[in-house]
DNA sequence: AACTAGTTATAAG
DNA sequence: TATTATAAATAGT
């Protein structure tokens, strides 16, 4: 692009190549910096020469910033028709929530072996790559107990409530028949509130439903 | 840069700031891009502007670059002893259920694609890896909705059991109340099973506990 | 969105 | 690594 505008195309010179690498890098570097503070935008930069070596620059985190990323990517998602879903083209991936937990276990799991990776064979590679996959399916095991407990926990407390209900109604029956034994000869007044109650007794509370679903919001048990 | 230089600092104009953000992003996609071909180097760029539209290149792909950046960086980190339990011994797992479904999905997305594995090059390959580990993240996804959905269900169940106990409770009260009135002159009697019900109302009913656990079993919602 | 004048990046040496 | 002539990017219109 100067004494001779060059085609862009990958540089034969091995020499010419690694100069032009340093150069333009940090042109690059600079310009995404540039970018970043004219107007404040969160910038990434990640690049590897050809021959492996990690050049970053990041406004804030990297790591923040991949996560806002997957975030991102994972919105336009396709609905789920069951595994059809897998194919080349649909590969805007929707992961979401446990995908991003899932992404920082691994990471966590990489942190853990990764100091050793740049020695390693391909054998050994390989090996890693299968405890890394268990390490996936631990920490998928050790959610989906999470889960597990959360529901049984909340089961439990269903089960508890229930039979609370059930024991009070007898309770609030009994009352009612000692009521009705009284007012027999006196007349009755407390209907209204019994058929009122039963509506809540049998359960479909429609009108709870916002309430309830306000409160709600899926909360992360891991 | 141009008529005037410019300062590198944050532009106050909305608009001035708008255009410069587009105009610089293209240039640096450019650049990025050029790079990337000239040097052989594989890059990725991912650009948020302030208002939180993602921009975003990479040479290869994204997912694939962050990965190796992951590694990368987790070079300089040695093992923390919290998650101790990742390390070559220790990796005569006992995955569990969830572990084997997750692997029996796998199976099933590697059949898929199975058939054609060996005719592809390493760059199908690479991309058909990522596919899958997209297939893994959606499983995990799936599962984690489904168990969300489960224990969103419960929640919501529970709040409606414990609104009937609580309009339950009122109705006992207020018959127990016409009782006393009309027991007054006559001599209570019901007060026992008034503490008695009290103690389910309040909750704690760990007598319960035994019976409800040993039907819960555990559930596989996925 | 297109233009232009100064600025910046950079290919070649 | 530093220089320089030129291409490319871009601030302001």
């Amino acid at each position: 692009m100067v004494r001779q505008k060059i085609q862009i195309k990958k540089i034969d010179n091995l020499t010419a190549r690694q100069v032009t690498f340093s150069k333009r890098r940090r042109g690059l570097f600079k310009k995404a910096q540039e970018l970043s503070t004219l107007c404040d935008a969160d910038i990434g930069l990640i690049v590897f020469s050809a021959t492996g070596k990690l050049f970053e620059y990041s406004s804030s985190s990297m790591m923040q910033l991949i996560d806002k990323h997957k975030v991102h990517s994972d919105r336009d998602m396709d609905s789920p028709d069951q595994l059809q879903s897998f194919n080349l083209q649909s590969e805007k991936k929707n992961y979401g929530i446990l995908s991003r937990e899932f992404a920082e276990k691994n990471r966590e799991l990489r942190q853990l072996n990764g100091e050793e990776l740049q020695g390693l064979g391909l054998e050994e590679l390989m090996k890693l790559e299968k405890i890394v996959e268990g390490g996936i399916s631990r920490v998928m095991k050790i959610k989906g107990e999470k889960f597990m407990r959360e529901i049984s926990s909340l089961k439990k407390k269903e089960a508890q409530l229930q039979e609370e209900n059930s024991q009070l109604k007898k309770q609030s029956e009994a009352r009612l028949n000692e009521v009705e034994g009284h007012n027999a000869i006196e007349g009755g007044h407390s209907a209204d509130s019994i058929t009122t109650n039963h509506s809540l007794v049998n359960g479909h509370l429609d009108y709870i439903d916002s309430v309830t679903s306000l409160k709600l919001g899926l909360p992360i048990p891991y």
